[in-house]
RNA sequence: UGGGGUGUGGUGUAACUGGCAACACAGCAGAUUCUGGUUCUGUUAUUCAGGGUUCGAUUCCUUGCACCCCAACCA
């Protein structure tokens, strides 16, 4: 095994450390579990994944795989209110689509039935009864933080008694809420999630799995240890808010006639990232409010949204390896991740040129209907991406930020008097511009230099700057979407409490364009580099409706900021 | 209020049993460049606070402080 493993994107720096690993390989060398180890991805089927899962999904099967272990997707269906089949196909998905396939599918429903059976040798033993109060009554008597709980007067009640009222319970006598199955722990104890938790409630509702074969339901507490100890789980990884819920994971497992090693529960740190949120509650809120077009709206970071942005699962998965694990409350800069995107896509989009706010550059010394191809290369850092040839023309589109009428500090671009290169193709020097009645440029008039065909002058004069240009002859249209942070707060929601308040008034803005006929042959999903301007992902359905996934670091709008 | 967890540059993550606080992103400066992209070089900046032990403390002890989690028949 090697120690000190790599980053696979960065073989030349340390993994970022991970304490789990370093947790599961102790084991190992000790010989806990018999050198085995078993992970699980454990979702609730009620919504669709984001980029916080994402974390513990590389976690949970990157640390199986690297200690020869299998690791399992096991939905966490024990809730048959909030459930649908229609979230376990989009999770199952999006876990493939992210590059993790599971060693099995399996769901915490395929253990109710063990798990009846477990709550009955609890009951037999004497750790577990049937309360017949209400949910407020109960809660109320759990006491609160400092004082103390208050046992329930059926707490004693004979096993006999429970075994029957408990059996009742399961073929549908009672109604939903009536009663319930608690564990027999400790009312008195200091962690409040040991005060005689609910292990069984009532519910008459239909099971996306179960159809109506159960109308008792086991609690997530309940259900989780146990299916991870029926599955062979050894290292239940979970996020930190489970942290008070270990005592009981573990008292559960003791009480329980367990078929193998009793599984061990460690707890780490969520993601969290900046000018976003992953709360579903919040989430819903969007969509529902009309603030996004619904789960895979670009803006959002569900992994169908990422993916329908652009964002390459190897980024993210480069990502969630790089920040590491660790149990301290952090949220990460969505800049960080954004490089991880640009990182990926720099090497493997094809470049295409697109004007995304067209003015038009007349050349006023070219040839009249004459037209020229240039080659372009599709990927200047790997060759292998060959070329491809554009047409050029005296009458191109360019984009309206290259060209200023009155230059300011430091700006290289078309100016009167100022040369520049055309990408692949000749320098041009502006001669002067066209204005609209309302002062805005209509046209930007140039003559080129035929002797700088090969993109240099035969004199050495240099250029300080290249802009990228579409013949309006051979120009196809195009529909970028243009989207800005969701949230402008690095923190949505920390000023008022609610994130809503940090909403960002514009950010989408859908703009019409042109580009070099290349562009019609993208295939749908795929992500290419618009030069100079960034990385845009064709629509999945839509034809020429580009997402900007990101766009490119942009040292002129640095430069303008500093002033 | 009781219990649990966590505090390292602007951000995140490291530092084996106490021994020069490092890596990345961001920033800044420069070089290269037919993308103000990429790449390369340099650089700014860090141990929550007080006290203690020690030749030496991010690390050990102690007292505070701050933040997060827990009183669903949600997960």
């Amino acid at each position: 095994m090697n120690d000190s493993p790599t980053n696979p994107s960065f073989p030349d720096t340390p993994a970022a450390a991970n304490f789990v690993r370093d947790l599961v390989r102790a084991d190992n060398e000790a010989g806990t579990f018999a050198g085995r180890v078993q992970t699980r991805f454990p979702p609730e089927p009620n919504g669709y994944l984001h980029i916080g899962h994402a974390k513990a999904i590389s976690v949970d099967f990157t640390i199986a795989a690297e200690f020869g272990g299998v690791c399992k997707l096991r939905f966490d269906d024990t809730n048959p209110i909030t459930e649908e089949s229609e979230y376990v196909e989009a999770i199952l998905d999006d876990v493939r689509w992210l590059g993790f396939e599971p060693a099995e599918v399996v769901y915490a429903s395929d253990y109710f039935s063990t798990l009846y059976q477990w709550a009955e040798h609890l009951i037999n033993t004497g750790f577990a009864y049937v309360d017949d109060q209400d949910g407020d009554t109960i809660s109320a008597q759990r006491g609160g933080y400092g004082n103390p709980g208050v046992e329930s007067p059926q707490r004693d009640r004979s096993v006999a008694e429970n075994l029957d009222l408990f059996r009742r319970m399961r073929a549908g006598e009672f109604a939903d809420g009536s009663r319930v199955l608690r564990a027999k722990a400790d009312m008195q104890h200091e962690n409040m999630q040991m005060r005689d938790p609910v292990m069984y409630r009532i519910r008459h509702e239909h099971h996306h799995r179960t159809a109506d074969d159960w109308c008792i339901y086991p609690t997530y507490d309940w259900a989780h240890g146990q299916s991870d100890a029926i599955e062979g789980v050894t290292h239940s990884l979970c996020t930190l808010e489970f942290d008070s819920h270990r005592a009981l994971y573990d008292w559960y497992l003791e009480h329980c006639p367990l078929p193998g090693d009793t599984p061990r529960q460690t707890e780490f740190a969520r993601l969290e990232l900046t000018h976003t949120v992953t709360s579903k509650r919040k989430l819903l809120q969007l969509i529902n409010d009309g603030v996004v077009d619904g789960w895979d709206d670009p803006r959002l970071p569900t992994l169908r949204a990422l993916r329908r942005r652009g964002y390459p699962a190897a980024a993210i998965r480069n990502f969630c390896e790089f920040i590491g694990v660790a149990r301290t409350n952090s949220r990460h800069q969505i800049e960080l991740l954004e490089w991880f995107v640009r990182n990926e896509l720099n090497r493997t989009a094809l470049r295409r040129m697109a004007v995304l706010h067209p003015i038009k550059l007349v050349i006023t010394n070219w040839p009249a209907g004459h037209v020229e191809r240039v080659t372009l290369q599709n990927n200047p850092e790997d060759a292998a991406d060959g070329s491809r040839e554009v047409a050029f023309t005296g009458e191109l589109f360019i984009e309206a930020d290259d060209f200023m009428a009155e230059a300011a500090p430091k700006y290289f671009r078309l100016t009167p008097g100022a040369e520049v290169r055309l990408r692949g193709a000749y320098f041009v020097r502006c001669t002067g511009f066209t204005t609209h009645p309302d002062g805005s440029i209509a046209e930007v008039h140039a003559t080129y230099d035929p002797a700088t065909r090969d993109g240099s002058s035969p004199d050495g004069r240099k250029v300080k700057a290249t802009i990228h240009w579409v013949s309006t002859a051979h120009a196809v249209d195009i529909t970028a979407a243009l989207y800005e942070r969701l949230f402008a707060a690095e923190v949505p929601g920390e000023r008022t409490g609610d994130p809503l308040d940090d909403l960002r008034p514009n950010s989408l803005a859908v703009v019409h364009g042109k580009a070099e006929a290349a562009l019609g042959a993208v295939d749908p999903g795929q992500v290419v580099q618009f030069e100079r301007l960034g990385y845009f992902a064709h629509d999945g359905e839509q034809p020429m409706l580009f997402h900007r996934t990101v766009g490119l670091r942009d040292e002129w709008a640095n430069v303008r900021k500093r002033g």
